[in-house]
DNA sequence: TTGAAAGCGTTACCAT
DNA sequence: ATGGTAACGCTTTCAA
């Protein structure tokens, strides 16, 4: 049997009462026994049982995190960042998976709705539609997915696409093609949407859309035959993923990277770490972006209102092996020795 | 409010107690009145509050898992299959991440194990001799990890090299090389054993062991020189993460793989697949072990025994492509054509 | 500031 | 077979 709040008021001689004030904080205790008591439940080794504190309580000090899909790198990284952030404020995450099942959502989230404070989305293809359903379950915030209803998290993809762009074009590059994803995909499109922008932005330099191909491993792969036949020097990919499937095809049709051509991926998922040649990518900001999300999805909880209705955070971008100079020196414009 | 045991009590005209008799499938209830209670469960879509239930139940339906690290997909792959595995028969897994800090185990195991029913344990680098405390805190199964105290679930390393040999002898290769894990890592120690044990058996084939490096990336690197001066057409490396490391550095020497020297890696993580050329691999049967380990533990959380001690399944070998015959062809036993 | 008591949703026990 | 009652560990009125 475990310790509980009555074996800690009993050493520091308080009613369980005043022991759950000093422990929550919640309520006026005098400092001193408010001390006592926090030393007696150190020396007993005491736990709050979460369990039954939320049976009680209206709180439960619980959130609730919904991903599509555990085993890819990125979710992960973002589940394990909220939890870790999540615990030091004192909540536990619970996470579902919905298996890219956009229905299954909903209602996994009902069913967890009343026994957690608020929700963490981050399942981008959620339709718009859907959106109000969901805010009637409760408190939520978008994790990556922008929305009209609901406080979100999310980073600046322009300026992750800028950044991969900027550095092919200091390199050299003039021509560059964008690999893009799926037509369906949400995120799919905001990557889109962000080369658009960023191609007014360089309107000396070519970048060429090509392909729109699964998010998966084969789709870079069927995308490197596209890429080929633009004519690009350089590629950016929808994602790594996408970007490992390309490394693989151009390898097979005899291309080497960077030397023939520069291949820059978006995410930095672990493998793209440790793929022959590394991958030069956009990273973004996953911790803090958890982080985020974990602290406005708090505050409302705690029925006030989040610091702001949307963060956009900056992404990075992580150049590797896999980018490098076009093979043929394009003439510059300075001055330099003939 | 949610619906509570007494909303689907009202509805079918029973007492609580009864309903969830009905509910649970405990004691002793009219088929009848049990079919009416169910029905207005569902009308009502009542879930049951697993916190409260647990609070007067003495068994909890939950489970503790723990492992070192859940950014390693291999532990990713296992908690995934455990969670799902135990949702089907009615548990909860709460999963714990030591950060491969032996300490911390114990620690969590005891604040945890009053909230759970049972705890699976993956955290391979366990003493032995601390095997005798976390009996002490309630059921508890091993997964990949031998013991003589626990029950466990484990594949059989020795078949998974084995195997990987045998296909490598069979395209030709005659000096293979093992790139050893760190030598204080306890499944390092298990290949190592394995590999001894092949070695007997294929005593017409060298298999030199070279190393002992890192079990990441890095470590792989750094073995690469030393598979290379081994002499070795082919090298077996303790996981795929050292697999892709090599893979890496044998690029950078110039040598093409596997037309130059064969790789075989072992777990299948999923950056193996995604890989350039992608990884031959030993592939443990990461789902089985953990439906497994997920029912051993369940067995023993009802206060039965395990149907069996220890489970040893059997793993797979996934051919890819960075293993091929040697570049030099080596005489044949046979007849054949001069 | 503190304590007594009630109650959160559920199940175990003891009657009936 | 069923219902009443108590209890799990905790927090929150309410009164002192």
């Amino acid at each position: 049997m475990a310790i509980t709040i009555r074996d800690v008021a009993a050493r520091a001689a308080v009613s369980p009462a005043t022991a759950s004030r000093a422990l929550t904080g919640t309520g006026s205790v005098d400092p001193a026994t408010a001390a006592r008591v926090r030393d007696a439940a150190r020396e007993l080794g005491y736990e709050r049982n979460p369990w039954a504190s939320s049976l009680r309580g209206g709180t439960t000090r619980k959130l609730a995190m919904i991903v599509p899909d555990l085993m890819n790198p990125f979710f992960a990284e973002l589940v394990r960042s909220a939890q870790a952030y999540a615990h030091e404020l004192g909540y536990l995450v619970l996470v579902a998976e919905t298996d890219d099942d956009a229905g299954a959502e909903l209602e996994l989230l009902r069913s967890l709705s009343d026994r957690v404070d608020g929700s963490l989305i981050c399942t981008p293809q959620t339709a718009e539609s859907a959106q109000g359903r969901l805010v009637d379950e409760g408190p939520a915030v978008f994790l990556h997915r922008t929305s009209t209803l609901v406080p979100y998290v999310i980073s600046d993809v322009a300026l992750g696409v800028r950044l991969a762009v900027e550095n092919l074009v200091a390199l050299g590059h003039r021509r560059i093609a964008y690999l893009d994803g799926p037509a369906e995909s949400w995120s799919a499109g905001l990557r889109r949407a962000a080369v658009a922008r960023v191609r007014e932005e360089f309107s000396d330099v070519d970048i060429v859309t090509v392909g729109q191909v699964r998010a998966r491993f084969e789709g870079g792969v069927a995308g490197g035959d596209l890429v080929i036949a633009s004519g690009a020097t350089a590629v950016l990919a929808y994602n790594d993923v996408v970007a490992l499937g390309l490394l693989h095809r151009l390898a097979r049709r005899g291309l080497r990277v960077p030397d023939d051509i520069s291949i820059v991926g978006f995410d930095d998922v672990p493998a793209a770490a440790m793929a022959s040649p590394a991958l030069t990518t956009v990273a973004q900001p996953l911790a803090e972006s958890a982080r985020a999300g974990v602290d406005m999805l708090v505050a409302l909880a705690r029925g006030g209102q989040p610091a702001e209705r949307a963060v956009v955070l900056p992404p990075t971008l992580v150049v590797r092996e896999s980018t490098a100079p076009p093979a043929v020196v394009l003439p510059r414009t300075g001055t330099e020795p003939a």
